[in-house]
DNA sequence: GGCTGCGGATTTTTT
DNA sequence: ATCCGCAGCC
């Protein structure tokens, strides 16, 4: 368990053991950041220079404090799990809830997503008569989340505003801070905020962490915004013991109000600071490192410093010209197949886009080209509404103020609660300056009303206040909450294929329950803050909230998608650039390699937006371990219009003798490939693949149009909304989940072209036989590599011969 | 109270 | 192209 030490370099090893005053870590891409950080905190213990319950690590994801836990543990043990390893969000949930009274909440308060805040914004700008037309409610949230990230208080917003946009902003921020006070919810900015002027204000909090945090560590310091460099500033103060670790080469979040002034300015900050630099990258081969650097090179705004590697050249940078975005998209199938070939597992392969509108394409080539793939990010399991539905109702439990979840639920499941009755009640509790809820249950007595909505809307209400009451395993409380709301029933009661599909996923929903309660069982609570007056020097109190409904709600609410990548099975991942940073892949490619979309046509032109880019290519290229792909296609269509953009400037930046072109206009390019033959619909379409000289197309018995592909996308769950969720409806295998899918009933009737024992004919694979038919997939082994994969009978670019 | 159809917008996204 | 929200109609 000891660390061993002798195994760093000599800047990694200066990092780990500097343990006393600031310390400015650089640390360049795969330079082994991780593994420093997480030595650092071993050796701090090691040491016995503080208890666990002393250090605070900072990360931007819950992955990366996942991960880091989960080595931590290894390092330390248990000892772990007393160590505050969190986001910065998560750790003012946590200082927030032991004084939420100070800053006029309660513990129990709710953390609203985008999509709550909207709906309030929405309310908010009706009551004050804003037009949204002449105001458009993100650019006001925009604003407004801007404000809160700079620490800006409404009162001092409005000082400030000067603009028409300005003082409508200065109005909605006032009236939305009330609202959310009201509400007893605070928004993500909030959380930093709040945590802030808790800290600032209140110098007997401000003391007790500053006091107990004897060692601090913020990883990717280059993202932080203004309100999360004043906290680590704040806790900072007592002991002095800062570690902050970054690379300003890969901050790609200054549009959502990441400050680079903050890395490059730690110097003057701690004027007594060590600087180590962490240039030895240990992940990628020499071509692409060269390439990540010659790119970097061209931006002016940076801290110089020059990765290296011990390891070979490697391959070139494969630079691919396609036609069009589906050539593109085929030809990346392609070339994933190959890898494939030669042993690489489709776990170490990944494709990067700039745009999520992108990975439409690759997803159906993909598809068609039978490569199972995952995606990252999108459209989020939570996200859909009857989980939404779910969680307002335990919301409502936990925080019978959140109005938002209330008047979401009020009539879910169907009720005959009309917009009249809803809007009377709001009416009437906003004059009294009440909860929603409160009113509802006023407006029981209310003549106005007709007895039977009076009746449903007491049965609501009912409903919650039963709920609080119940007690016991967390499963089962949120079970009998779901059966009293009669939200499965209901769903039942529809006997639609997609009321199944939203049934399966409050199932799913539930099967997120059991992984919390694994993972969070009394033994594992964590340490809670010491409360006000307590001796600092003693051993934090143990209490964690007791209240577990609480404590998975804020669980769920601070998670997001891509936390919950899942490892499981072989694929190849898909995910923009942004998801990709701290991740590496054997192989990596990088589609839309073009001006306009890499960099995006919205930063050409100004020079610091498109220093950013840069950055964003650098983060892309560093990701590659062995092999880099860059494509770009000659046309490409954008919003319904074909544009002829050219090659991005990035791939010009790469030295030449770095890279190697194929595609279009270059020797070896084949021209149309398969996919062009054959819509998507299936119409039959065949042809001779030149130098193979084998048969290939698509059978015309799918003469019927099939599903969508959107359709297709979609199947994990249609919400009410239409949203569906591309990746929660793939398993690990990127093969649509059946049992979640909706359509998964009807699709099958149609054409029953293949059977076992078909022989057929693959686009990639060549010769195979059937060996089994699920459904659409079909499971076929193939003489060429003697794999069996699984091929989706509608999209696979499979002809059956005999 | 729910469905349909129109119009506007559409980088990136953690929490 | 396509998704989303909203308004107006059944």
């Amino acid at each position: 368990m000891s660390i061993d030490i002798d195994t760093l370099n000599d800047p990694q090893r200066e990092a780990v053991t500097t343990t006393e005053g600031p310390l400015l870590v650089l640390a360049g891409a795969g330079s082994g950041k991780t593994r420093v950080l997480t030595y650092r905190i071993a050796n701090i213990l090691e040491q016995d220079l503080a208890a666990p319950w002393e250090v605070l690590a900072i990360t931007f994801t819950n992955k990366a404090a996942a991960e880091m836990r989960e080595r931590l543990g290894q390092l330390v043990g248990g000892r772990a799990r007393a160590m505050w390893v969190s986001t910065f969000h998560s750790m003012c949930g946590r200082i927030l809830r032991a004084d939420a009274e100070r800053l006029g909440f309660t513990r129990g308060f709710t953390i609203y997503d985008t999509d709550d805040l909207k709906r309030l914004y929405k309310d908010i700008m009706a009551g004050l008569n804003i037009d949204p037309k002449r105001f458009p409610v993100n650019a006001l949230m925009n604003r407004i989340s801007q404000a809160k990230n700079d620490l800006v208080v409404p009162a001092d917003f409005e000082a400030q505003a000067t603009d028409p946009v300005g003082k409508v902003a200065a109005r909605v921020y006032t009236r939305l801070q009330e609202r959310l006070k009201a509400a007893n919810a605070m928004d993500f900015d909030d959380m930093l905020l709040y945590g802030y002027l808790l800290l600032k204000h209140h110098e007997d909090v401000r003391r007790a962490y500053q006091e107990r945090f004897r060692y601090i560590m913020v990883d990717e310091y280059q993202d932080t915004n203004r309100a999360q460099y004043a906290i680590t500033q704040l806790l900072a103060a007592g002991h002095r013991n800062i570690m902050v670790v970054g690379d300003d080469d890969q901050s790609i979040y200054s549009w959502r109000g990441a400050d680079l002034r903050n890395i490059l300015e730690f110097e003057s900050d701690y004027p007594e600071a060590r600087v180590v630099k962490l240039e030895q990258n240990y992940r990628s081969v020499g071509n692409i490192l060269n390439a990540a650097n010659a790119v970097i090179a061209n931006n002016r705004h940076r801290k110089q410093k020059r990765l290296f590697t011990a390891s070979g050249d490697g391959d070139k940078i494969s630079v691919y010209l396609a036609s069009d975005e589906r050539d593109e998209g085929r030809w990346i199938a392609g070339e994933i197949e190959k890898r494939r070939a030669d042993g690489l597992s489709y776990n170490n392969m990944a494709v990067f886009y700039r745009t999520n509108a992108q990975s439409r394409m690759l997803e159906d080539m993909l598809l068609r080209a039978g490569v199972p793939y995952r995606i990252v990010g999108g459209t989020k399991f939570f996200d859909r509404a009857e989980i939404r539905d779910v969680m307002a109702y335990l919301t409502l439990v936990v925080n019978p103020a959140d109005d938002i979840a209330a008047k979401r639920v009020i009539n879910v499941p169907r009720r005959g609660i009309g917009k009249a009755t809803i809007e009377r009640i709001d009416q009437f509790g906003l004059e009294m300056n009440m909860p929603f809820l409160t009113a509802c249950e006023l407006a029981i007595v209310d003549p106005d009303i007709r007895p039977a909505t009076r009746r449903s809307v007491g049965e609501f209400v009912q409903t919650i206040k039963d709920a609080a009451g119940y007690s016991g395993n967390l499963r089962k409380v949120i079970e009998m909450i779901i059966d009293k709301a009669g939200l499965i029933r209901a769903l039942e009661d529809e006997a639609t294929d997609e009321a199944r599909g939203r049934i399966e996923n409050i199932q799913e929903f539930l099967g997120v329950v059991d992984e919390f309660v694994e993972t969070h069982d009394e033994d594992d609570a964590d340490y809670a803050a010491p409360t006000v007056g307590d001796d600092p020097a003693a051993e934090p109190v143990r209490v964690l909230r007791g209240d577990s409904l609480a404590d998975f709600i804020e669980w769920v609410r601070l998670r997001t998608d891509l936390d919950t990548v899942s490892e499981d099975g072989q694929a190849v991942t898909l995910m923009t650039v942004h998801s990709s940073k701290g991740l590496e892949y054997d192989c990596v490619w990088v589609a839309g390699m073009e001006e306009t979309l890499f960099p995006h046509m919205n930063s050409v032109g100004d020079a610091a937006a498109v220093e950013e880019e840069r950055r964003l290519a650098y983060v892309a290229i560093t990701r590659a371990r062995k092999k880099l792909y860059l494509t770009c296609a000659q046309q490409r269509q954008i919003f319904g219009q074909t544009h002829a953009n050219p090659v991005s400037r990035f791939i010009g930046e790469i030295p030449s003798e770095l890279r190697q072109t194929t595609g279009l206009g270059s020797a070896g390019f084949s021209g149309t490939g398969w996919e062009k033959r054959g819509s998507r619909r299936g119409i039959a379409g065949s042809g001779t693949e030149a130098g193979e000289g084998r048969v290939f197309g698509r059978s015309s018995a799918s003469g019927s149009r099939g599903r969508s592909f959107e359709e297709f996308r979609a199947g994990g769950g249609l919400g009410r909304g239409g949203r569906g969720a591309a990746s929660s409806a793939t398993d690990g295998a990127g093969r649509v989940r059946a049992g979640a899918n909706p359509n998964a009933g009807k699709k099958a009737a149609a054409r029953a072209t293949f059977a076992a024992g078909d022989t057929v004919d693959h686009k990639t694979f060549g010769r195979g036989t059937v060996v089994k038919v699920d459904g659409d997939t079909l499971h076929i082994k193939f003489a060429k590599t003697g794999q069996t994969k699984k091929l989706l009978k509608d999209y696979a670019p499979i002809v059956k011969i005999g």
